[in-house]
DNA sequence: TATTGTTATACTCTATAACTATA
DNA sequence: TATAGTTATAGAGTATAACAATA
């Protein structure tokens, strides 16, 4: 056939050093892991100056476009679960970024609302994630960009 | 309307339950967490028949392709920190999948390899680890895994 | 001095069971 | 009985500092 498998040629894939790594290079697994982890350090690094880590900013994004949502709705938005949820909304609530409001439908859900300071954080988030965004843009091209969010859509769903 | 400008609509996309995400479904960030989230559960499933995790699958390969390597060359390798390598190695060796050799040339390291019984595990779960994959390249179509390969190096370089 | 393996430690993320107060 | 929020707990993964033996 005139056009190789390179799937073979990443079988046999070396790192730097020599080593031999067989099948991982292949595997999306593994290069997920990879640049997941390359990606999340390079945001984590972009919202340090807000002390925000990456979960507590999209849980930001989603109080602020959906107001009065209660925990239940906004962890299950994020994929969290409502378990590990209560930390998060403790800690955003403690420095003061987001409030519990009593529901006035249901007495044991609170109703989640950003406060004035909480805004002002989101607003700056979402501008240093935009300068990350752009910064994967470069590296990917931005074609690379459209052809990479649909196929990792496809994985997620 | 009947079709609309997708990538536009990325940035105020919707969950089922109707919850705005704003530019979460445009970020490459939180669309890496999401697919790496379905597909090491995948994964995850996929080797428990054998009691393997990924990670831990991923050091049987490096031995198993470079034998005699020590333990700070295969940590690097995975890009794994020594010191978080020993309980690893520490557990697959309890297992009896792996043997540390003293090395001859330097006695402060030991030469990894693998056992007979590692050498088995390590087939069965590759033989797993190829069905897995299958698996994703079905969701993804074979351009569709070979774009999304390269993609992913690039962001991980 | 530098490196290999190691221990101790801590923080994040994730997962399950069980409780309370409401519905 | 079911659900919302909560607590307690446990397992991974990842991070840094410091030590003993060896280079």
């Amino acid at each position: 056939m005139a056009f190789q498998h390179h799937d073979q040629q990443d079988a046999a894939r070396e790192t730097s050093a020599g080593v031999n790594l067989g099948p991982l290079p292949a595997s999306v697994c593994f290069a997920l892991r990879r640049a997941q982890h390359m990606v999340t350090d390079d945001l984590v690094r972009t919202l340090q100056p807000l002390n925000l880590r990456p979960t507590y900013f999209a849980v930001l994004v989603v109080i602020g476009e959906n107001p009065g949502l209660n925990q239940s709705e906004v962890s299950a938005a994020l994929g969290i679960q409502r378990t590990n949820f209560v930390t998060i909304i403790d800690h955003l609530e403690t420095r003061g970024l987001v409030e519990r409001h009593p529901s006035k439908e249901d007495r044991r859900s609170y109703a989640l609302h950003l406060t004035e300071e909480g805004r002002e954080v989101l607003n700056a988030a979402r501008q240093l994630q935009a300068e990350h965004e752009q910064r994967l843009t470069q590296k990917l091209g931005q074609e690379g960009r459209e052809l990479l969010l649909p196929l990792l859509r496809r994985l997620a769903a």
